[in-house]
DNA sequence: TTGCCTATGTTCGGTACCGCACAGACATAG
DNA sequence: CTATGTCTGTGCGGTACCGAACATAGGCAA
C-alpha cells in the first residue's frame, strides 16, 4: 500500500502491447477504493471501468428480501465494468469494494474506443470475461452443493491470490454476506479452521496459517477456476 | 416440429442483417438434438456453435462427485459455443440437450471470422453474452436464498418461453438434476403446484394449465433474467 | 393380454443451516 | 482509563432438504 502506485500492477493493463497502454495511459486515473464502497447499483449507468490494484471487488446480486450473494470477485487480475464493452452498459448486480486499496479507472468511452480496436487489449478483456463466467458459474453450482467450510476456503483462497500478504481485513460479518449465509455459520466454520491451526481470527483480521491446509479442506471449485483463469490468461506477455 | 424449418426461427440469426446473414446462410446445418445429447463435454474441443430453433440446451456444472447444476439454459434466443468467440475454445461446463428439437450449427471458424468483422453479429453476440451473465448470476444467488419450488416455477417459466406448446417433455429425474436437487424434492414442489391446478403432471410429461398462478409462485429471479433479456436484445430488428 | 421397465409417490431418520437471542471480548474514542 | 460500539462466540428450537428404501402405477413391447 505504501509503495508506489503503478497501473502495471493490474495484470490486464500489464499485458497491454507497450503501443496500446501508451494510447490510454494519460487516461488512466488512480482511484482509491475504501471498503464498502459501490462501484455500481443494479441498473446504474455505469461511467467508468475499474482495473484494480490492490483493491478487490465482489459482484454480488442482492435479493428482493435483502439476502445477497457474491457471484464473483475481482482483483488485480480482472477489470470491473465488463458490461460496458458487452454493450448492455449496465446489470442488476452490484459491485462493492470487498477489500480496501486501489485501482486504475478509464473513463467508459475510452475503453469502449480501445475494445473496438479490436487488438490485443479487445482479445483480453474477452478472455477475461469468459474466466469470469466460469467462476460464476462455478459459484452457482458451489452454492448448491457445498458445505460452507467449503465455500470459505474457496473465498478465503481466492482472495488470498489477490493479495501480497497473508493476512485479510475483513469481518465475519462481511465474508458471510458474500457467502450468502448468516454469520454465525461463517463464525463456526472459521472456528473449525483456527481450531485446525489453519488460521488465525482476530476482529475483522484473518491471518492464514497454513494455506495447505485450507487446499486440503476446499472443494474442487477453487481449483477449477484458479485453472480456468490461468489458462485464458497465461499466454499474455507482461510489460517491465 | 413438423413445420419447416428456418433460421429465422433463431432470434439471434433472425436479427441479422441480410447482407451479414446471407454470407453464413449456405453454412448453416440443420442438426437434429435428440435429448440427452452432448453438445460439449469439460475442456472438450468445440467445433461448432450452435442457434437452437426448437432444442432447448442446459449449461450446467457436474462436481467430481457427480452432483449437478445447471447455470444457464439455451433457447431459440441465443446460441451454445460462446467460448468460441470469447477466444477461450473451451469451458469447464458442460452442454447437453433438455428439451429434443433442432438448431443451425455453424463451423467454429466461420463464427469466429463473422465475430471478427466487428459488425452487428459482433454487437449481437455480446450483448447476448452479457444476457447470459445476468442469468448465470441470478443462478448463483437463487441456489442460494430460494425454496425448491421456487425454483422449479423459475425453471418451468424459462423453459416455457422457449417452447411454443403449453407441454413439456421431460421428467421429474432430469429437472432434479438441472436444479441440483433430489427427484424428490421435484415430486413434492410439482405436487403442490399441480395440487393448486397450476399444472398437470404426467409420466414425463408437463403441462401448463395456469402461467400466472406459477408467476405467483416464482420467484424475483425469472422476471429479472427475462426483463434482461428483454433489454438486451429488444432494440434489434428482424428479417422476415 | 401379460410382463417389464421406468416414472412417480411416500415414508423415515438424519443433518446442515436458519432465525433469534444474548453473552462476552476486543478496540477505539473520549 | 473508561465507555461505547462493534465483532465474535454460543445455545436454542425450527425447517428445508438430503439419503435411502420401498410401494405403486403408467406405458411400452411382445
Amino acid at each position: 500500500m505504501l509503495l508506489s502506485h503503478s497501473p502495471n500492477q493490474n495484470h490486464l493493463l500489464a499485458a497491454l502491447p507497450t503501443a496500446d497502454f501508451e494510447r490510454i495511459a494519460a487516461h488512466l486515473e488512480l482511484v482509491a477504493m475504501p471498503l464498502g464502497k459501490y462501484l455500481y447499483e443494479p441498473d446504474e449507468q455505469l461511467w467508468h471501468a475499474y482495473f484494480p490494484t490492490t483493491a478487490i471487488v465482489s459482484l454480488h446480486y442482492v435479493t428482493e428480501s435483502g439476502a445477497s450473494a457474491e457471484t464473483a470477485g475481482v482483483g488485480n487480475e480482472g477489470v470491473v465494468g465488463i458490461a460496458l464493452f458487452m454493450g448492455g452498459d449496465t446489470t442488476p448486480s452490484s459491485a462493492m469494494v470487498q477489500t480496501a486499496g486501489h485501482a486504475y479507472r478509464l473513463e467508459s468511452s475510452l475503453l469502449k474506443q480501445e475494445f473496438n480496436r479490436a487488438g490485443l487489449m479487445q482479445s483480453l478483456l474477452l478472455r477475461y470475461t469468459q474466466a469470469l463466467m466460469t467462476q460464476m458459474s462455478l459459484t452457482a453450482a458451489c452454492n448448491r452443493h457445498h458445505s460452507i467450510e467449503q465455500r470459505l476456503c474457496r473465498w478465503l483462497l481466492l482472495t488470498l491470490d489477490r493479495v501480497p500478504s497473508q493476512e485479510l481485513v475483513i469481518t465475519q460479518e462481511q465474508i458471510a454476506i458474500m457467502l450468502g449465509v448468516r454469520r454465525e455459520g461463517i463464525t463456526e466454520a472459521a472456528g473449525n479452521l483456527q481450531r485446525a491451526g489453519n488460521i488465525h481470527y482476530r476482529r475483522g483480521h484473518i491471518t492464514v496459517l497454513d494455506r495447505s491446509g485450507l487446499e486440503a479442506s476446499v472443494c474442487e471449485c477453487y481449483g477449477v477456476v484458479k485453472k480456468e483463469f490461468d489458462r485464458l490468461l497465461c499466454d499474455v506477455q507482461y510489460r517491465t
